[in-house]
RNA sequence: GUGGCUGUAGUUCAGUUGGUAGAGCACAGGAUUGUGGCUCCUGGCGUCGUGGGUUCAAGUCCCAUCAGCCACCCCA
């Protein structure tokens, strides 16, 4: 078949047989950050392109080649949003949240866009969840919204993940790293790879990520960030540190994840696995403690993550991780006969008023196929009317898995009903 | 944006040195006319992703394009 529309590349569908695994992830979330004390937040799925611009940074990828930009009638230049917290701030700013509390918890879930060549674990349209925590330097509060996140993989059944942490120092400390890097490396300029050479001036951080051997060994020896955080900085993220350990947390230092994202500073975190290929990363987050005030608000400090629900799924896949199915028990109506077709619509509204769910399928007449039908569909029980029924008033309830039937007066039929469906 | 592999019925795939397509599963109907799950029987005229080209003739060769997968890049 020759398809007229198709689905724009690197989107998909949640299908109808997907769409309750999709309810209940979200669910749990959810049930998580309300239990965290932090409160949903709805942001729309486009914003002005220069919010993300200035947040996100104007050269990282997500900027320079991922953004899906346009216009608006009157020429207002609009993004997608590629990420979530550029917009929670808005909205902060925006609303003054901050004003109620000193603290201010947030979380979201929804579509995030990049232009991305789709690969696996990576979509042009992908879903995330994420949480924002506004208003404190405390460590202790950088601890916490790792814990809620570790909490959420754990709580999922998840086992093949790590955390790793770092901190990316401050706004005194990083640009003194950032040219110890280039210092060390311009010596070596020659031998880096071609991606390297551009890292050299972008965004030196980032050749300590490279994959290629003969960079790889380079990085091996460059100076860490670790050995360049200012006092606060250090003490800083030795108490993370202390904070998860006491929460019974295991991470790994990596001295050596840089986040993509420009306004990370200090605690930066990533929740890795080894199961999804190359894009590896569960979710991520860290400290943003300037972007508020860059963004036009009161200086106001900020921690948070966001993760991608497509990579819960795959590796939910994998571990073979399932919600339990519910033991909702379910009725099939089976009509044989015009004359008892005639009744179904007055029988379906008399079930689902008394909150009973009825399925039937009215493009079979036969009683072979409609019991197929109710087999098919995994029911639990049968209701069979035909022209005997009719005239003795009668139904037959028939318990699909046992096989045997009764009759019972059609108008006990409600009160047999609920307590076969409720127990 | 770069590279590799792939694109045939609803689905998973087969299709030999180019001669206008099949199999499993699924689906539908049936096996003494009001009863499912097992078994058996029957049922496929699909622009072979799309558009060009080579050829007497292309699913099968060539080019382009689109899409998927995987990797680079980047990240969720």
């Amino acid at each position: 078949m020759s398809l007229k529309y198709k689905i724009p590349r690197g989107t998909y569908d949640i299908l109808p047989e997907d769409s309750q695994f999709w309810y209940k992830l979200m669910n749990k979330f959810r049930e998580l950050c309300r239990l965290y004390n932090y409160h949903e937040i709805v942001t729309p799925i486009f914003e002005q392109a220069d919010l993300f611009e200035r947040s996100v940074g104007d050269s990282s990828d997500i900027v320079e080649k991922e953004m899906y930009k346009f216009q608006d009638k009157k020429g207002r230049v609009f993004a997608l949003r590629p990420e979530g917290t550029a917009s929670v701030v808005r909205s902060f700013i925006e609303n003054n949240l901050g004003r109620q509390s000193s603290i201010t918890r947030v979380y979201y879930s929804g579509p995030m866009f990049r232009y991305d060549r789709p690969q696996k674990g990576r979509f042009r349209q992908f879903y995330q969840y994420g949480v924002e925590h506004f208003g404190s330097e405390d460590p202790f509060v950088d601890a916490e919204v790792i814990s809620l996140a570790n909490m959420f993989l754990t709580k999922l059944g998840l086992k093949n993940f790590r955390l790793e942490l770092n901190s990316l120092g401050c706004r005194d400390c990083s640009p003194l790293y950032d040219q110890a890097l280039v210092n060390y490396y311009s010596s070596l300029k020659t031998d880096l790879c071609p991606d390297c050479q551009q890292r050299l001036t972008k965004n030196p951080k980032r050749l300590l990520d490279c994959k290629v051997d003969s960079c790889r060994n380079y990085a091996r020896e460059a100076p860490s960030i670790l050995d360049y955080l200012d006092e606060n900085c250090r003490r800083d993220f030795e108490l993370v540190q202390k904070y998860l350990t006491d929460q019974g947390i295991e991470f790994i230092v990596n001295p050596r994840i840089v986040r993509g994202l420009d306004y990370y500073v200090k605690t930066a975190f990533e929740f890795t696995t080894d199961a999804l290929g190359s894009q590896n990363t569960l979710c991520g987050g860290g400290r943003y403690d300037g972007l508020v005030e860059d963004l036009g608000g009161d200086k106001t400090p900020g921690i948070g993550f966001a993760g991608g629900f497509e990579r819960l799924i795959e590796i939910m896949k994998i571990e073979n991780i399932g919600f339990n199915e519910s033991s909702e028990k379910s009725i099939y109506l089976v009509l044989l006969g015009d004359q008892a077709r005639a009744q179904a619509a007055g029988i379906l509204h008399e079930l689902r008023t008394n909150g009973i769910k009825v399925d039937f399928d009215i493009t079979k007449t036969s009683i072979k196929a409609q019991m197929k039908s109710a087999d098919k569909a995994m029911t639990n029980y049968s209701l069979i009317i035909g022209d005997e029924e009719l005239a003795r008033k009668t139904v037959i309830l028939k318990d699909m898995s046992t096989g045997e039937q009764q009759i019972i007066q059609k108008k006990e039929l409600v009160s047999t009903l609920i307590p076969l469906v409720q127990q």
